[in-house]
Formats: C-alpha cells, sequence, structure tokens
RNA sequence: GGGCGGGUGGCGGAACUGGCAGACGCGCCGGACUUAGGAUCCGGUGCCGAAAGGCAUGAGGGUUCGAGUCCCUCCCCGCCCA
C-alpha cells in the first residue's frame, strides 16, 4: 500500500471501474424498492462552478448511500440547453448557438465526470435536441386540443426605433440599449398557458408537501395569491357605461370617496371630459412608458389625474370623482378599484395629495377610536366594525362582507369574486434558440397545430441572429413557408418559439426512456420511478420552475401520462457558495474559485467533503481554503492509519469476540459511529454532523496502538467501517481503502455497490455512564455509574465527590432532581 | 411595511422531546520527531481569576430544581414579497 495519499492516482481509476461495471445505472435491482434522486439540471455556460459542485455533492451522497442501503436508484442528468445565453453569445461571435452548446456541454460533462458524481450517463439528453423538444411540442399541441394553451393579447417592450419587439433585459431606463430610442408597452398577441385555472389545485396541493421547505410552500402561496372579495359596478353618472372595481375590503364601501381606474383602462378615454382631456392623455402617455413594478412600489409617489366623470357608489346613491392613477394596473383584477382612504394606505396617501375627503367608516371592534377622516394620521386597515355605513352600520367586518357581496348579487349590481395573482403563462418569445411552437396560419384556417406525425419541427439551421428582436425564424424562408396542414394551400409557420421554462417542466419525467420516439415517456416506467423522492436545487426557482412543473404534472396527470398530481416528495434547497471573502462569487470582485482547479490539487474527494463539512445544504457557506486544506488533511489522516494498521487487515473476523478493554471501546465507537452517520442523513440531512462523526472514530483510531490479534480484529472492523460510511462522500478514497482491506476477497466487488454497513445495538450502549452532579442547578461535579444506576447508588457516588461535599457541607437537602443516565440535582437552602 | 429564516468562542459550526453549552474542523499556543519544517504525531485553547470560584448562547424580563432550547418586551442581520 502507498504510504502517501495521492487522489490523482487513484480518483480516475475508480471512476473508469464504477462505469465499466455500470454500478450507477438504474433499473439493474429489480424487486428492490425504488428512489429517485434529482438535481436541477444545469444551464451549460462556460464551466461547471462551485454551486452546480455542491448540489451534484449532496444529491450524489444521498445517491450514493440508498444505493449501499438497497434501494434501485435513479439518479439521471442532463442539460437545459436551449436559451438566451448562448444566443447572445452568438450576436457578439457569430458562432452558432448550436457549437457553443455542444461544447459547453462536453466541458461541462467532463468536470462531472471528474467529479465522480453518480449519474446513470445512458440516459443524458439536452433539451436543446429535437428527439427532446418534438415532445415540447406534442405536448403543445396536445394542451391545445384541451383549451389549456390559447392565443391572447399580451404586453411586450416595442421599441420605436427598431420597430420590434425586445426583452426585458434591453430595455435601459425605458430606452432601448441598442438604439435608444424611446420603449412603449405593446401590446400584441402571444402563447399562453392557461396556469390560473390550476390555481386553486395548485395552491391545495401545496398541504400535501409535507417535505418541501416551508418558506418554498408560502412563497408558492403568495405568488398563487389567492384573495377572496367582490366585484362590484359604480355606474357613471350621465352615461350608460358601468366601472367595475374588485375589492377584498367591500365592507369599506361607504367610505369610498373617489373611483381610480388604471391609465390603460378602456374606459378612461370614453369618461374623459373634454376639459380634463390634455390632462389626462398626457398622464396616459407617460404611464405608458413606466413600468408597473416603478409605478406601484410603495416608495413611489401616488399621482394621478381626474377624469371629469363621476360615478355612483351602489351601496349609498353617492356620486364619487373618477380619478386615474399610477397605482392601478389595467392587468390587475378589474383595472379599477374603489378608493377607500380611511381603510387603504395608498388611497389615504393619494387622497392627501389630492386633497380628497377621508371618510371613517371602520372602528376597532374593541380598545380606543380612531380619529376622524380630516385628522387621521394615516389608513386604519385593520378588520373592525362598521360605522356610518347605513344599514350595515354596527355589523363586523367579516359578516358584513358576506351580506354585502351577497347583496349586490342579489340586486345584480356584482357578486362575489376571488382573484389570483398568478397570471396565465405566456410562453411566446420572438427569439431563434427554443423549441419552436408547431402552428401554420393558414389564410383559410386560421392558426392550425402541425400533424403529431410531421413532428419535430426542427430549428433551421441557417436563421440569422440579429438580436434585434423579431423572430430569427421569420427570416427563413425555407422554414416560413409551408402548407396548411387542413386544406395544403401556401401557408406560414409560426415563428416564435417556446419560454426554456417549457423544457425544464417536464424534463425529470423524460429520465424515464430517454430514447423513446414513440410518446415522451413510458407509462411503466412513470409507474415504477415517479414521482420524484428528492429534488435538489436552488431556491431561487421558489415559484417560477417549481410552480411551473408542478403545473406541468397535473397536465400530464390529465392525458394519462403520469399517476400522481405532484412530481417531487421532498424538496431540498441548498444555500450558495460564497467566495472566501464571504461575498457572492463574481468576476467582478476576482473571488471565483473553480470546480476544475480545486479537483486538480486536493482531489474530488477533498472538494466533496469540504462542501458537505462547512455547513447543512440549506444554508450559504463560504469558500475556504484553511478548510479545505484541513479537509485534505483529514482525507490523509485517514489514509495513514490504514497504511499504519496494515497488519490487521489479515486478522480473521472471529476475533472480533475477544477483543477487550480499550478495544472493546473501540468496538462501541465503531458501532456508536455507525449509528451516528446512518441517522445522521434520515431526515435532516446532517452531512456536516456525520463527518464529524468519523473524524472521531478516526481520531480515536489514531489514539490506541493494537498488540494482539483480537486487538486487531477490532481495528480492521472500525478501519472498514470508515470506508463504508465515508463512501458516500469521498467514494474514490473509500473504494481504495477498502479494496486495500479486503484484497483478493474483494476483487470482483465494489464498495458503490456494497451494502451499508449495521450496528450491534448491544454495542452501542454504554455500560458505564457520566451523570452530571449539580448543586442548585450549578454543576459541581460528574460521576461515573452504572447504565441502570437508580438514584439512590447515584446519589450515595455523588456524596462522595469532594466538590460536591463541600457544597453541600451546612446545607439542608430540600429535593433531589434525578435523570436517568444524565443527571442528578441536589436543591439546598 | 408584511412573511419567513437567523443572532452561540478569534472563525465555520455542534447541542435528541427543557438536563454537563461550545462536538468536529479551521486558526492560534506549546511539546515531540538526536538537522530544518509551512510535513507528521501528541497536548492545550470561551471569558475573568494565582486558585477557589465567578461570568458566559444579541439585550432585558419571566416560567422552572434546571433555559441556547419555553413565554413576554426590545435590538440587529439575511432572504422573499410589497
Amino acid at each position: 500500500m502507498n504510504e502517501r495519499y495521492e487522489p490523482r492516482s487513484i480518483e480516475p481509476r475508480w471512476q473508469k471501474r464504477w462505469d465499466e461495471a455500470g454500478v450507477f445505472r438504474a433499473g439493474r435491482r429489480e424487486g428492490a424498492e425504488k428512489r429517485y434522486v434529482l438535481e436541477m439540471f444545469p444551464y451549460p455556460s462556460g464551466a461547471m462552478h462551485m454551486g452546480h459542485a455542491r448540489v451534484y455533492t449532496i444529491g450524489d451522497a444521498l445517491a450514493r448511500l440508498l444505493r449501499m442501503r438497497g434501494f434501485d436508484v435513479l439518479h439521471p442528468m442532463g442539460f437545459d440547453a436551449l436559451g438566451l445565453p448562448a444566443e447572445n453569445a452568438a450576436l457578439k461571435d457569430g458562432r452558432h448557438p448550436a457549437e457553443r452548446t455542444r461544447e459547453n456541454i462536453d466541458s461541462f460533462r467532463a468536470d462531472m465526470k471528474r467529479g465522480g458524481f453518480a449519474f446513470d450517463w445512458t440516459r443524458e439528453f439536452a433539451t436543446c435536441d429535437p428527439e427532446y423538444y418534438r415532445w415540447n411540442q406534442w405536448f403543445f399541441l396536445r394542451m391545445l386540443e384541451k383549451g389549456i394553451v390559447y392565443r391572447r393579447q399580451g404586453k411586450a417592450n416595442w421599441c420605436t426605433g427598431c420597430q420590434t419587439v425586445i426583452a426585458n433585459e434591453q430595455v435601459v431606463d425605458e430606452q432601448c440599449e441598442r438604439c435608444s430610442s424611446p420603449v412603449v408597452e405593446k401590446v400584441i398577441p402571444e402563447w399562453a398557458f392557461r396556469i390560473t385555472d390550476y390555481a386553486d389545485d395548485l395552491l391545495a396541493g401545496l398541504d400535501g408537501l409535507k417535505e418541501w421547505p416551508e418558506r418554498i410552500t408560502t412563497m408558492q402561496r403568495n405568488w398563487i395569491g389567492r384573495s377572496e372579495g367582490a366585484e362590484v359596478d359604480f355606474a357613471v353618472a350621465g352615461s350608460d357605461e358601468k366601472i367595475r372595481v374588485f375589492t377584498t375590503r367591500v365592507d369599506t364601501i361607504f367610505g369610498c370617496t373617489y373611483v381610480v381606474l388604471a391609465p390603460e383602462h378602456p374606459l378612461t378615454a370614453r369618461l374623459t371630459t373634454p376639459e380634463r382631456k390634455g390632462e389626462v392623455d398626457a398622464f396616459v402617455a407617460r404611464m405608458a412608458r413606466t413600468d408597473a413594478e416603478a409605478r406601484t412600489g410603495e416608495d413611489a409617489p401616488k399621482e394621478g389625474a381626474f377624469t371629469g366623470a363621476f360615478a355612483v357608489n351602489p351601496y349609498s346613491g353617492e356620486k364619487v370623482p373618477v380619478w386615474i392613477a399610477n397605482f392601478v394596473l389595467a392587468g390587475y383584477g378589474t383595472g379599477a378599484v374603489m378608493s377607500v382612504p380611511a381603510h387603504d394606505q395608498r388611497d389615504f396617501e393619494f387622497a392627501r395629495e389630492y386633497a380628497l375627503p377621508v371618510r371613517v367608516v371602520i372602528q376597532p371592534a374593541a380598545g380606543e377610536r380612531i380619529p376622524a377622516g380630516d385628522v387621521l394620521g394615516k389608513a386604519f386597515t385593520d378588520d373592525g366594525v362598521l360605522v356610518d355605513s347605513g344599514p350595515f352600520t354596527g355589523l363586523p367586518g367579516a359578516g358584513a362582507r358576506t351580506r354585502m357581496s351577497a347583496l349586490a348579487k342579489e340586486k345584480g349590481f356584482g357578486e362575489p369574486a376571488v382573484k389570483y395573482h398568478l397570471r396565465d403563462w405566456g410562453f411566446s418569445r420572438q427569439r431563434y434558440w427554443g423549441t419552436p411552437i408547431p402552428i401554420v396560419y393558414c389564410p383559410d384556417h386560421g392558426a392550425v397545430g402541425v400533424p403529431d406525425a410531421d413532428l419535430p419541427v426542427t430549428l433551421p439551421p441557417e436563421a440569422i441572429i440579429t438580436g434585434t428582436g423579431e423572430p430569427p425564424l421569420a427570416k427563413v424562408p425555407a422554414f416560413v413557408n409551408t402548407t396548411c396542414p387542413t386544406c395544403g394551400k401556401p401557408a406560414r409557420r409560426e415563428t416564435e418559439t417556446m419560454d426554456t421554462f417549457v423544457d425544464s417542466s417536464w424534463y425529470y419525467a423524460r429520465y424515464l426512456s430517454p430514447h423513446d420516439d414513440a410518446r415522451p415517456f413510458a407509462q411503466d416506467e412513470a409507474r415504477r420511478w415517479l414521482p420524484v423522492d428528492v429534488y435538489v436545487g436552488g431556491p431561487e426557482h421558489a415559484v417560477m420552475h417549481l410552480l411551473y412543473f408542478r403545473f406541468w404534472h397535473r397536465v400530464m396527470e390529465q392525458l394519462g401520462l403520469v399517476f400522481e398530481k405532484e412530481p417531487v416528495k421532498r424538496l431540498v434547497t441548498q444555500g450558495i457558495v460564497n467566495g472566501p471573502d464571504g461575498r457572492k462569487m463574481s468576476k467582478r470582485w476576482g473571488n471565483v474559485v473553480q470546480p476544475g482547479p480545486i479537483i486538480d490539487r486536493f482531489g474530488a474527494d477533498t472538494m466533496r467533503m469540504f462542501m458537505l463539512f462547512a455547513a447543512p445544504p440549506e444554508k450559504d457557506i463560504e469558500w475556504s481554503d484553511e478548510q479545505v486544506e484541513g479537509m485534505f488533511r483529514f482525507l490523509s489522516r485517514v489514509w495513514r492509519i490504514f497504511h499504519a494498521r496494515q497488519d490487521a487487515f489479515q486478522v480473521p473476523d472471529r476475533l472480533l469476540a475477544d477483543a477487550a478493554g480499550p478495544f472493546l471501546e473501540l468496538r462501541r465507537k465503531t458501532h456508536r459511529t455507525i449509528q451516528r452517520v446512518s441517522e445522521g442523513l434520515e431526515g435532516d440531512l446532517k452531512f456536516n454532523t456525520a463527518i464529524a462523526a468519523l473524524m472521531e472514530l478516526v481520531n480515536e483510531l489514531y489514539a490506541i496502538e493494537p498488540a494482539s490479534d483480537p486487538d486487531r480484529a477490532a481495528v480492521k472492523e472500525a478501519l472498514l467501517a470508515v470506508a463504508s460510511l465515508l463512501s458516500p462522500f469521498a467514494p474514490h478514497v473509500a473504494e481504495e481503502l477498502w479494496h486495500e482491506v479486503l484484497g483478493s476477497e474483494a476483487r470482483d466487488r465494489l464498495l458503490a455497490e456494497a451494502p451499508w454497513p449495521s450496528y450491534d445495538p448491544a454495542l452501542v450502549v454504554a455500560d458505564v455512564v457520566t451523570i452530571a452532579v449539580q448543586v442548585n442547578g450549578k454543576l459541581r461535579g460528574e460521576v461515573q455509574a452504572p447504565l441502570t444506576a437508580g438514584e439512590a447508588e447515584v446519589r450515595a457516588l455523588a456524596e462522595q465527590e469532594d466538590r460536591v461535599r463541600s457544597h453541600l457541607a451546612g446545607k439542608t437537602v430540600r429535593k433531589v432532581v434525578f435523570v436517568p443516565r444524565r443527571l442528578i440535582n441536589f436543591v439546598v437552602a
């Protein structure tokens, strides 16, 4: 055995062995229970970075552990390869996105392999493969049939100079990044998924996701943002028009002193009186150039204009002025609100700005009354009891809301209503590097879906990427010009592509049968492997990706492709790897540490161990060169103790029973370590404490020198335990050491698929325990006592301790608190 | 402003259902290795104190024989939403 630990010489060797033996191929253990472990697949931009290395380390440790525990483990990897960055890069250097993407994928895959991650590479695919994205198209067509996909008028950034749609990223200070012309919001047709139809179901499903971090389910809940309220019509005075408002606080309606329309509201132009037109038009034009966030932010000033029109409160008959304001958006609710300045802070600020009346109609149910509107300091937004509210005066808020919305329905001027913050998912992109939307526009038949038999509609390689925002596909005649699937007459193809969130919405299912060319994935495989048991990824995907893929899974369930509603049982969100200076790793700070050089210098095992030891998975960590070196030292230390105890390798196991004294203690430590590591990896993933337990066992091995064969048998047992327990975290060195110990006995076996060690319950309980002795709750000593010792026995031992005696001297013992195996406390006067 | 996390040695972090605070690692200090050591092994290391002992888990109060852990008030930091 080599005296020195040299990861460079052992890591590639075992990677090759595992690969040749197909250890990580799923489906090799028939009859065994399955586990599907998945890490969020990467967008391969350049080389792998530390953040990736951390996610894969966490997932891999888990996958390897489960494999050793006897499960049939599916742990696949692929690439999220379509999307903007490759296209933007192409703009700079003219290289085709496909070419660059291939290269990046190759570089990524090579880095992953060097990391020793146990992926089933036979299932790899990239979303830019037509064999993959054809199924995006297939899903699109199924959803079109079911009415889940539809065409709508969507808002887009329109550059007035380039005469085209541009991406959000290209808008800088409301100007086009390329030509500096003003950018306006323009309504254009786009494709959207009706995810809002699933809002209630997605919301209800969250309750069942018991193994998701609560903060993620909370964020989804907020994102879906269900709010119950009422829609109420305000008739426009002197006109047949009605303004429909949505409110969650219909109980405050008697305090409504004005109504506000979104500037974009269709009624704005119709209601504005001639004398107000100039001011209103100017305001509308200005708002069209301001983005929603800037308009509605809490710190944004409240601005508006009076239209000159008045509306009638249907409950009170009162006439109130109609305004337009920046903080009301056309896209939310009905695009109009009733303003109750006394009970809504934004309305309050607006009212103060424009000297509109403030009328209190809610008082706290108990405690001090709030002052009259003209002296009110801020809106009172809590629930309370209605005052000055006609027939509803005296009712509590909740009761009033029910009664009042019921009345609206009865009288025909409104109804109870539910609104969501969640919008339908618009997925059209005016881009090249995405899945072509399989639609043909026929002069006679309109938008016609491409027949399944003609899929995939592939990306023409000759497209020229200009970045001007108009779809590059539109400039490829061979792509655009086609015939109508219905009538065969000349027709044009849709030239927009799909949002890449489509790709990541179902990729986990494609791994089940990645080469299937008859359907997206095989249903018998879906029954076997879904749902994903553990999904590891960053919390930054809490709402978009993790909501979209839950939606998609429901659609797949409706299509009979999967057999449960939720795609993932357990979600693990991992923290960021920051630079050594505590800041986010970035070229800007020059604090980027890359996995490649670290693996070259210390080996993959050291990098992995560092990631797992630094903190629990969900916490952010800082890269620390000292800690990494410390981890390399630990693995070297493990190596050296194996080297130093080679004489134990040949000792027969039957001598174990004869181990005595410190070596019996070593055996206890070994078995307790197996227990601690095993239990630490159930439930919460406490890799850090599991590794700490291993370090303790290794320290113990250094502390004693075996002198007899039974001693050596105990040492050998400990060494084998160290190798096994280390193997999910530092698989290469563990494999090497395990083979060193077992020699020819394990020539054709691999630790990677050996059984996880079990512990002897008789050996994990110590026969003697240390019991803390307190006097009045302060520690005054400790005693050794048999595990089973009772109060009387421990008390007798404790009273013999000098320090305890001196504290008890001359005092009366009032009470003794005894906690078996742990502590005894004398309470004295 | 709202929601969710957090505040423990010089640093990263441990601590099961209220029961010896600081496991393990880093750093630092000392010793050994008949030369050197930034290798390795061994020992020490919360703070004050010579010791006895006292003080310590963001601050303050409470419950309890006993509180990092439970309750109340407050301060600070992070993330998400507005």
